[in-house]
DNA sequence: GATGAATGAGGCTTCATTCAT
DNA sequence: CATGAATGAAGCCTCATTCAT
């Protein structure tokens, strides 16, 4: 408290993996799993190759980890607003995509989806931590989310199973889209135009005819 | 005609190519693009590496020769379809779908989509060429679907550009499960059932109702 | 034949593994199997880095072939003369140590038993490799030998298994003074002068004695 | 005296260097000079690596130490036997070959012996003193008691320096079979039977024949 | 005295591409 | 046409040693 100087210090030391991550983050993002050299990494966060050894086993608890740091927290409020909502499902819907847009797919963090769709077959045991942290989570929270609809009479009745999957594929495509072909493309999709395309259909595709 | 020896050469010389693009459409699609060495390809073709180069400038060159040989027929076909069609935009709509699906998404070939969709940011000038070649091509061909329903009255008037894309998402991530995370999944996830949770969810969303 | 030039390709590409398997020995003996570099190995032999992993799959392969090609075919050797030998145990006893000395001991291949015992415990598979290569056939080879001496009556009756390792222990020793510590003794050992003293040790021990 | 905390303090920085000699020796021991990490030894002592560095110049500097400490006096004391001895050479013989089984072949220090015939072409500055403290010393002792018994005739008059090698070499050969292929054999040698052997043989071969 | 974060050279291995035959 | 030996640039990871605190 009194000395500036060790905390300084200190605070570095607690610093270091964060920038670490924060380096680390942009690399995969930008070039993907296997294309990231920890080389740049360490150029990119200041430090010399053999700091990142310090910090982390390998590349792939690096990128476990930056998952860990970055993604599964989102993740976790997501299911909290679920669980606690209580207004309509539509409403929810909206929310839950709207905020998944903010938090992740406007976000750099996109790339890792992207990523992990793309690589994922060439790194198993980076596939299987993903895939239980990340991906089932994410698909048992959109689950009840229609759950929820369709007990309270919003939705129409419908397999919740494949129904959380097409929900989940325009979103992801988003995210794909973004870091795949947008160097190609001057139409540059606007996401937002998109979301709401994506929320109507979803909605007039979903939402329960009062008669008929 | 007299010459068997001779001719039979010349049949290996045509085919030669074909088994080439064969034995690297199937590693392309295993591991993808930078994953797949070329001596992999030439082991698998019963050839040696220096061959390869007799037929392809290079890896690159080889892969597009992969997606012009069995990709860009199928489009050709599908847009044969659509500017032919005589019946229902509705039953079009599952003609496209389903037909796709056949071609494309239940064969190999659908690791070449997951393939650019995973790696084009990483190898610039085969995404121009695909992102030409290839989608541009097919979101035509799903836009003049939807325009063909909206003026015939059966769909609801929507964002033909935005409701384009997030038609093909689904079907685009249908390819890429299945060479993702499916390995994980131990409820694979049966594509039928998929696509028609999807055809049923679009044409909800989309069909003009009648009165209302 | 008649073709020179093919002939004199051929010739090169037959004897490259030789040539490589002829610096990695001058190595391995030189430096022991984990300070050799494969650089090193490339540099002597005259080709880059990557042509060794044209022929072996890595440094523990390359070792073991090393010990194939030269080490074993000697054990085999040995043990035809065991085999086939006519003449007293007494002289034979002299032929198996004076022809290990010529073959092995007095040769760059005594390096390789140093290395083994040196470097084992830190490389299991290759340990195991030649634990049961050259280690369990020698002392089996040395031990029909002694069974042979004791039942023909020439040898006082012993232990086997232990004398075995008895007799094998100065020959290994001498084998790696020539590799430890030989820069440090301007006292050479002369080996043979070593060797007259070990086999007179031995059979003054091992004689039957006729009467007593 | 009046002082405990102080004193503590004096008894550790005493008392360092030995916890950390300790270290250094078990892990030399087990994995040889140069695959030993000091890191893994500072791990084991319980203190920082650079802690290390504040008892021990570097790495050689450590391992002269550990030498030093433990392998030195053990050879003092053989001396001192060796020179006050008063009963039969054979007994003086057998009590050295016992007492050096004790104190050093069946302790860890055995693996100091392995390491050093193993890793010495490597570090030539440790070579050399290892050379000068204790293998001159040794082998000078060991010649002392075979001249005490040849002066004495207890034992046939023989080359006395290449008898002292030869003599060695099973001690030294039971020390590397220890540490070097002992995971790849289930007959582990039983050392006592090793050694009655040795001995066995060794006075047959050595002792004076009374008449003949 | 003690710490432990940081360094950076060095080793093994991979693979697209070339070229002499 | 076809071969396949050879290359060499990279990439991941290790570890003895230093130094600011």
């Amino acid at each position: 408290m009194n000395c500036p100087l060790k905390k300084r210090w200190e605070r570095r030391k607690d610093a270091r993996p964060q920038e670490l991550l924060a380096a680390a983050l942009d690399l995969f993002v930008e070039k993907g799993f296997a294309a990231t050299r920890l080389d740049d990494v360490a150029a990119r966060a200041g430090v010399s190759k053999g700091t990142l050894y310090l910090y982390f086993t390998n590349k792939e608890e690096l990128f476990k980890a930056v998952v860990r740091e970055n993604v599964v927290p989102v993740l976790g409020e997501a299911e909290g607003i679920v669980e606690a909502y209580e207004g309509s499902t539509v409403d929810l819907f909206r929310e839950i995509v709207l905020g998944w847009w903010e938090r992740i797919g406007a976000t750099k963090l996109s790339g890792i989806t992207k990523l992990m769709m793309a690589e994922s077959s060439n790194f198993p045991e980076v596939t299987q931590f993903y895939h239980d942290e990340v991906i089932r989570r994410g698909e048992a929270m959109i689950a009840r989310m229609l759950e929820r609809g369709v007990q309270r009479g919003e939705f129409r009745p419908v397999d919740i199973h494949q129904a959380t999957r097409v929900i989940c594929s325009p979103m992801i495509m988003l995210m794909m889209w973004k870091h795949s072909f947008s160097t190609c493309r001057q139409d540059q999709v606007s996401p937002e135009d998109y979301l709401n395309s994506f929320v109507d259909m979803f909605l007039h595709g979903m939402i329960a005819q009062p008669s008929r």
